[in-house]
DNA sequence: AACTGCGGGTACA
DNA sequence: TGTACCCGCAGTT
């Protein structure tokens, strides 16, 4: 359970406890606190919060928001800025209607090797919406220790969509390297593999096998443990792999475009759905027309989606437009798809939810995306076998 | 390998 | 002077 001092609390209906008196660069700042604020993962606009110096996440200087460090000169005063969200240039739609929110790698060289990978969801290729929330400027956060107290205050209003957290995207990439391993390991599901029709092809493991961890940090590991269902983002195509292709965008062109910084307008997002426009950077005006053209024709393809199956997804079926693409061909061989298959799934969601609704996952609002759960015996058994989830379950995860 | 914090340096208003 | 950004370094995860 999320106690004390280092509890997570909702962002929304949340009130500071501890007043608005003080700025961060004062000489001095209140100790006379009577009663420190619960962590804040997704904070947004002008706010300030006092949370006691044992509450880790303060420790640790975390957020929701993807924020790199920043010199201000002032080693008292810790200050960092924010690298905005990664989104696919495709915007393309994963099967349960969500976008693609990535979280920027806070590494300058581990950012530009996360830009050169491909969508996820589609393999177009990823662009990162800037931060520019705070007069134009990123969003700023500031974290000052002082006394029995961490001192946090943020400066502007995120112009763009959050990204996964970083809690979120830690479990991913720890699922990601299970699922790898267990796949080496497991002859079976090699073979299953290899007989999938996509086998192959897809992207990589880590772009279709995200999914929640067994190796949560120490605080959602004993969150599960003590769980009757496992809460998890349902943006990250779960054990599913939705696929959205489409030709009629010129690569090459987004190649020579690719990674220029994209924004959108101010005020138009919110949680995980954005409807805001998109622009150029200022700062890339240079082929600002040009990628805008881009951005706006692969936009407004129109596509044809067709269900199929792809490597490792046992039953689950994703979505693939029917474009002239080399990864289409396999699609095509496999056009017998499965309405029926489809409104199976539809089935079990249903009575899924019917199961293990809302009532039945209390901890969900400690994540920032919709969530959904499994029981916590068939998430064990799909974290052991593989193939309890293809086998078992007929789409284990929404 | 990537994250994190620190600090030197530079540019600009 | 304050703010923002770039870069490199070193310790940590």
């Amino acid at each position: 359970m999320l106690k004390g001092a280092d509890e997570i609390a909702p962002h929304r209906d949340f009130t500071p406890l501890t007043g608005m008196s003080w700025d961060i660069n004062d000489i001095n700042l209140p100790q006379d606190v009577k009663q420190t604020d619960s962590f804040q993962e997704w904070t947004d606009s002008y706010e300030k919060y006092i949370y006691s110096s044992n509450a880790k996440h303060a420790q640790r200087h975390l957020s929701g928001w993807a924020m790199r460090n920043t010199n201000n000169h002032n080693a008292r005063i810790l200050k960092k800025s924010c690298l905005g969200v990664v989104v696919c240039s495709n915007d393309c739609t994963t099967m349960d209607g969500s976008k693609i929110h990535l979280r920027p790698a806070i590494c300058d060289k581990a950012r530009q090797k996360q830009q050169k990978k491909g969508c996820p969801n589609c393999h177009a290729p990823l662009t990162l919406l800037c931060c520019r929330g705070h007069g134009g400027y990123p969003v700023t956060n500031f974290w000052r220790h002082e006394g029995s107290y961490i001192f946090f205050q943020s400066k502007g209003l995120h112009d763009h969509p959050k990204p996964e957290s970083k809690l979120e995207a830690e479990a991913r990439k720890s699922v990601c390297r299970k699922r790898t391993s267990i796949s080496l390991k497991s002859p079976s599901l090699k073979r299953t593999q290899e007989s999938e029709p996509f086998a192959g092809i897809m992207p990589s493991q880590e772009a279709f096998y995200p999914a929640i961890s067994p190796h949560l940090g120490d605080h959602f590991q004993k969150e599960i443990a003590d769980s009757l269902c496992i809460p998890y983002p349902s943006g990250f195509n779960f054990g599913k792999t939705p696929y959205t292709v489409d030709g009629s965008a010129d690569m090459d062109d987004i190649g020579r475009y690719y990674g220029r910084c994209l924004q959108y307008t101010a005020g138009n997002y919110g949680s995980g759905n954005f409807t805001g426009n998109m622009k150029t950077c200022d700062y890339n005006y240079e082929y600002g027309d040009n990628w805008s053209r881009i951005i706006n024709s692969l936009n407004a393809c129109t596509s044809k989606p067709i269900l199929g199956y792809a490597q490792g997804s046992g039953s689950y079926p994703y979505e693939a437009a029917a474009s002239q693409n080399f990864l289409d061909t396999p699609l095509q061989n496999n056009y017998t798809m499965v309405s029926e298959k489809r409104a199976a799934l539809a089935g079990f969601k249903q009575d899924f939810e019917q199961k293990w609704g809302e009532d039945s996952c209390e901890k969900k609002q400690t994540w920032n995306c919709k969530n959904s759960c499994i029981t916590a015996a068939e998430f064990a058994l799909c974290q052991e076998d593989p193939c309890f989830e293809k086998n078992n379950l007929s789409h284990p995860f929404f």
